[in-house]
DNA sequence: GCCGTTTATGACAGCGCTGTCTGAAAAAGC
DNA sequence: GCTTTTTCAGACAGCGCTGTCATAAACGGC
């Protein structure tokens, strides 16, 4: 096995000392473009990589930074890591994939050994953890520059990137009034999310405009899962008054509520449709196919990632657009109720 | 801002020299109980994490391994990295996940990079980049200890953990023919990856030995994707001997024979039963909910791990079990047909 | 052509640990 | 009791870089 290149490899190659190297390595100033060449000419013979241990021992920087997540959809973090990764890429930074539990009383200890152990030069937090009241204060107290992906809370603070969570859950609703449903059930998110919250709102909201009045027995509360979706839709479709419409707070969700509605066998969607939000993957994978609202989470990511690199100070707050996807989970409904527009 | 704590610190605040600290950072021998006591209790109160840098570049080990993937399923990377991170978790050491694409052609490039930058102590390799040839090449020229899993190919030159592809898809087919299937479509999975290959000699063999001959019109190339299992659905529902099941090779896919077969309108699994394989949670998300292969993705990663952390020397092969779950999806056929066992 | 400024390069310390060596104290052997 | 072995602890160099400072060359202005 061949010793490894070192910087003073580079250097001998290239007939300049190791200041030098370091300083073509950093994109310093004060090289001559002849002197840049040869350094470079010379790392790229030896195909020579610095090491991370050292460059973060010896300066300010350490080249990684982390992204803390604790989401149990794998489609979310999925998209959250490949947008935080391509910009960390472009970058020339490592991106350090740390799982939390939000709800252990250790996650403190585990954000803070994280930053002692590793030196990351920041760090993107992803909902719920952006909202983990205990973890702000550590990384405030330290200092480290953060930024969060849909945050719930705080907004001022510190900066942030997010989609306008009320305004899609109100799109939708609207969607589906205006498909003629009067009675349409909602199914809430996981209370950890402050997004659950937002997406309720938005549903209470569109419901208000359109003089619909809000029926406390149309909403139940879920978790995100797909065991909860199954478990609102048996609620929901056993209420007197029974929902043409289900809207879940997201894909998982919605997958359990057509899952009982096949179970009991109604025709979709003309007896009931469905609505999701998020689309990810899983929204064309089941059928009908779901009519959601498409949540620009790699996006949200990597210009979570570029905020955190860009940042010299200061905070910014960047929303990035929805979209309401129409496909086959959702349609009038088959018979328009006699009683529609009563308020 | 408090400025970090060192070995130092700690040294002093136990009364030690920094040399015995990192005895008992290293679990070494020759300490004596009492003064371990003494460093540790000074470590707990000052909340010392050391610094993972400095142990690299000074040690013979970073502490850390990489996780190497290229896989398009957010599920099965998912459950590879969590169980390789709880492993991780077990054992002090950090993860770092890397996503790769072993179609580039720089891809032993940033392998051998991310080697050199992390000076990671082991690697971990995922399906497909397990038969990257030349991404072995390099690790094998750098001495690095890895460990595979689930590979397809050179089982005898380095450790892996993997499942018997080949007997669950036997199983799963066996399982068909047995409820009365006697035309069965197959839905190949990736080329890239070796376990597709593995699943199709499984289909074989079960045919096989049930005496039915194998049709190649009934067998579909995929690509492990809901959009291959469309595409492949659509060809093997116009075969002229229509089969009566398709076995997709893994659950994506299904979901895709799923989905044209609702658009066709048939019912399921009355007129056509559709089995997956890997037992993703997607497949509890369709309808009906898949027969499948539990694949015990997350506990091959964590034995992946066990192996690189175990592993003096030597090379091992763990094999970990598979298992069909009966779930909605399929069924005996409707029609038994006339022509069944003729071979 | 002299001085001040900008540009370009190098020498060297030191980041926070671990490895090696050295020495003292405790345990064991006779 | 004294030597030999084992156990325990510290001094110190150095891992591969970056930061600081020193220095030299090139450039401008008059």
């Amino acid at each position: 096995m061949a010793t490894r290149n070192t910087i003073s490899d580079v250097a001998k190659a290239a007939g300049v000392s190791i200041k030098t190297v370091s300083r073509v390595l950093n994109k310093e100033r004060y090289v001559r473009a002849a002197t840049r060449d040869k350094v470079e000419a010379a790392m790229a013979a030896m195909a020579f990589s610095p090491s991370i241990a050292a460059r973060s021992l010896a300066g300010h920087r350490s080249h990684q930074i982390a992204l803390i997540y604790d989401n149990h959809s794998p489609y979310y973090i999925h998209a959250i890591q490949e947008g935080v990764w391509a910009r960390c890429r472009d970058e020339d930074v490592r991106m350090l994939a740390q799982p939390a539990d939000v709800a252990s009383k250790t996650i403190v200890a585990e954000v803070g050994g994280l930053i002692d152990e590793t030196r990351v030069d920041g760090i993107i937090l992803s909902s719920p953890v952006t909202d983990c009241a205990p973890v702000l204060e550590e990384l405030e107290r330290r200092g480290i520059p953060f930024v969060r992906i849909s945050p719930g809370t705080n907004h001022a603070l510190t900066s942030s990137v997010y989609m306008d969570d009320a305004q899609a859950a109100d799109d939708m609703t609207t969607h589906l009034i205006n498909l003629g449903h009067r009675v349409i059930g909602f199914v809430v998110g996981h209370p950890n999310h402050m997004a659950s919250e937002q997406r309720l709102f938005g549903y209470r909201r569109a419901l208000d405009r359109a003089g619909i009045p809000y029926e406390p027995g149309l909403v139940h509360p879920g978790e995100f899962d797909f065991a909860s979706g199954v478990a609102a839709a048996h609620a929901l479709l056993s209420y007197p008054r029974r929902p043409t419409a289900i809207f879940a707070s997201n894909d998982d969700m919605a997958a359990g509520v057509l899952t009982v509605a096949h179970a009991k066998g109604l025709r979709l969607p003309e007896d009931l449709s469905v609505a999701g939000f998020d689309d990810t993957p899983l929204a064309q994978l089941v059928w009908p196919p779901l009519t959601t609202i498409r949540q620009p989470t790699r996006d949200l990511a990597y210009a979570a990632a570029s905020l955190l690199f860009e940042k010299v100070d200061g905070v910014e707050h960047r929303r990035l657009q929805h979209e309401l996807v129409v496909r086959g989970s959702v349609s009038a409904p088959a018979v328009m109720p006699a009683k529609a527009g009563i308020s």
